[in-house]
DNA sequence: AGCACGCCGACT
DNA sequence: GTCGGCGTGCTC
């Protein structure tokens, strides 16, 4: 099948990057052209690139005399079976089109350019060994057995800084024994920084074959060709560098496994992760998923059997898991200074001191960005809102305070008066963003070094690097950071970590906010003690007796992930059901709801182990000057869930004006 | 998704 | 007149 020759004159089906599941063609006597062949075609009076996938099995619904010629070849470049098959089954999986899963694959002009890559670079690692523990012996010696033995997906649950990453660099370096393999490691965007990337380059001698949306058009194109001629033995990515044409993989590691971003929330909508899986098994190789906080999901899955596990229970070297407090906020107040008011309670502010003076450094987790998450006027109560968006705006740079939005990016400076009741200078500052924090802690310990990573003063890697280097430098005292501290990070003298609000991803009716606020705890407690100095944990929170915060007092992983399970069970949420969402959204809201109002008229209603709930406004009913409605289907996991989709929409004409989106496994509810 | 086409309002 | 903003429709 794979290299048989297509008839002279046949139609054929050529996949192009771009919203379809192909368009008819004729192949051309000129040469020899097979299923995976990449080709060049006329597609509106321009030559573009696309992939032959099938032999044309259904008669033309549309003037044969349209159909063109496929032009020419592009010599020895070709996807495999396997690749084509990964690329229908996402399309299928996602209900997305073929073709914009091919804009992940090939959709980069500059790999088709006739410059010849650097020649010069080295692709092949060698491994320097490294001391290990006898448990991380045991978990490479476990894990490498699942290598050259088909598919199997392996979870190594390791403890944060029980040297995860170790364990997989040599199993990694056992697979490259054979030196056609190539391994994938994918992270978390966040976690592909210089440490990474330095700890790689120390174990294999050579900097990795890298994947992320930060490259070069240069590196992408060399890079890409590396990946697809096999030279590339170890490639490092993010989510997209599952798509790309292996030549022959061997391994997939995902690190971080539980983490959020490795669901694509915009373009084509999937799950990184599962989509990982998806395609070892179409590779017929093993894919280790590693975690310190797996996710329900994922556990289940061990649970049942579909998984295996390999853990990690001990620090590595001297360190042992920090200690954890809560403070509970009810009656630890932070006081009204003169200053005005403040974030951080006494008992907080006591362990920095304290901290501070043995000269060991502290880190202030909070989750907001700018100075104030809202403001309103003291006199009528107006919040300032987004023109564009139906949210509130954040006001950053007390100083010289503008507000934004942080859904379309809108600006603007404070107005100089209420609009609403037009009085002068009334503008409360409500609520603590990490700004507000700097500004107290500038305040409370004047002496000490502070800085400040979010993604507001951290625009690059390099001052990433930078901001790094100087904490392990000592040159810091105080770090205070938002989400991209959280992971990954080692910094040998960090002994206090301070969780300024530890109930903030509890809100909104998401159903992970339990398993999220959990992880995030324990990723950010992570921080603390991870050299020969105890480490020690301070979460202020209102809701000291919440299952999560006790979970994380008690370093208890097990009885919050049975807890969690037996209450997605009873709702009958996933991992015991399906959900899709279907997000409707247009400029014109008329139309929105009069569409709306015909797709009830034909929603899966009433049937046995499905619900359909819908139109309901979106939480953010207004982005971007679109109005949006969405429909979430809730069904039994025996049940197909994009069928019942299909059924749905199948002879519905969506209008032109009406966007449609379908997210299979939604994450976010927004 | 692009990208061309065409309709309509504003402006030298 | 004609420039350009943007809603609409099409691609084998």
């Amino acid at each position: 099948m794979e290299n048989t020759k297509l008839i002279a004159g046949s139609i054929v089906k050529v996949l192009l990057s771009l919203a379809s599941d192909g368009y008819d063609y004729i192949i051309p006597d000129n040469d020899n052209f097979s299923i995976g062949d990449l080709v060049y075609v006329p597609f509106r009076n321009k030559q573009v690139v696309g992939v032959i996938i099938s032999q044309n099995d259904k008669p033309l619904d549309y003037d044969i005399s349209k159909v063109k010629f496929i032009s020419s070849k592009i010599n020895d470049a070709k996807l495999s079976l396997n690749q084509l098959n990964f690329i229908k089954k996402v399309a299928e999986y996602n209900l997305n089109y073929m073709g914009n899963i091919l804009k992940m694959v090939i959709g980069f002009d500059e790999i088709f350019s006739k410059k010849i890559k650097n020649e010069k670079r080295n692709y092949i690692p060698s491994y320097i060994p490294v001391n290990l523990s006898d448990e991380q012996k045991l978990a490479v010696d476990t894990l490498s057995q699942k290598l050259n033995n088909g598919f199997s997906v392996s979870l190594l649950d390791g403890i944060t800084g029980s040297g995860k990453t170790e364990v997989y660099f040599n199993v990694v370096a056992k697979a490259l024994n054979n030196i056609q393999n190539q391994i994938l490691i994918m992270l978390p965007e966040i976690s592909l920084t210089g440490q990474f990337l330095s700890k790689f380059e120390s174990r294999f001698g050579i900097k990795p074959v890298l994947w992320h949306s930060g490259i070069t058009k240069a590196q992408r194109r060399d890079n890409w060709k590396a990946i697809f001629s096999g030279e590339a033995k170890v490639i490092v990515g993010t989510r997209s560098s599952l798509f790309l044409p292996y030549k022959n993989l061997a391994l997939i590691v995902l690190d971080e496994e539980h983490d959020n971003s490795y669901k694509q929330e915009d373009g084509v909508i999937y799950q990184g992760r599962d989509m990982a899986v998806l395609k070892a098994s179409i590779d017929k190789i093993p894919i280790i998923l590693a975690s310190a906080t797996p996710s329900i999901e994922t556990l289940n899955n061990v649970n049942n059997g579909k998984y295996s596990i390999v853990k990690l229970t001990s620090r590595f070297g001297e360190a042992v898991m920090p200690k954890v407090e809560l403070i509970d906020l009810r009656q630890d107040k932070p006081e009204k200074q003169d200053w005005g008011q403040t974030w951080l309670s006494n008992p907080l502010v006591n362990k920095i001191n304290q901290n501070l003076l043995l000269g060991n450094q502290v880190m202030l987790y909070i989750n907001r960005r700018g100075y104030a998450p809202l403001v309103l006027c003291s006199s009528c109560g107006y919040r300032i809102q987004c023109p564009n968006c139906s949210v509130y705006l954040t006001a950053h740079n007390k100083d010289n305070t503008r507000c934004y939005c942080h859904h379309c990016g809108y600006s603007s400076k404070l107005p100089p008066k209420c609009p609403e009741c037009e009085k002068e200078n009334s503008w409360f500052l409500c609520g603590p963003g990490i700004e507000r924090i700097e500004e107290e802690v500038k305040l409370r310990f004047p002496n000490a070094r502070i800085t400040t990573i979010s993604s507001d003063n951290i625009t690059s890697q390099t001052k990433l690097n930078q901001i790094i280097k100087q904490i392990e430098n000592k040159e810091v005292d105080i770090i205070i950071g938002t989400q991209i501290v959280v992971k990954g990070h080692h910094f040998p003298d960090l002994t206090l970590v301070g969780v300024v609000d530890g109930d903030m991803s509890f809100s909104g009716a998401d159903l992970r906010a339990n398993e999220n606020t959990f992880q995030l705890l324990t990723q950010v407690s992570g921080r603390a003690g991870r050299g020969e100095k105890k480490g020690e944990v301070i979460i202020q929170t209102f809701n000291p007796d919440n299952p999560v915060m006790s979970a994380i007092v008690n370093n208890d992983r097990d009885s919050f992930v049975k807890e969690e399970l037996k209450n997605r069970q009873i709702a009958n949420m996933p991992p015991f059901s399906k959900l899709a969402s279907v997000i409707l959204s247009s400029k014109n809201k008329q139309v929105l709801d009069a569409f709306c109002f015909h797709l009830v008229k034909r929603a899966p209603l009433g049937i046995d182990g499905i619900s359909c709930f819908g139109p309901i406004d979106a939480p953010l009913s207004f982005i971007k000057k679109n109005y949006r409605k969405r429909f979430l289907l809730i069904v039994n996991r025996n049940i197909k869930i994009q069928d019942i989709i299909l059924k749905w929409f199948n002879f519905v004409n969506i209008p032109s004006s009406i966007k449609l989106k379908i997210d299979i496994d939604p994450y976010n509810f927004m």
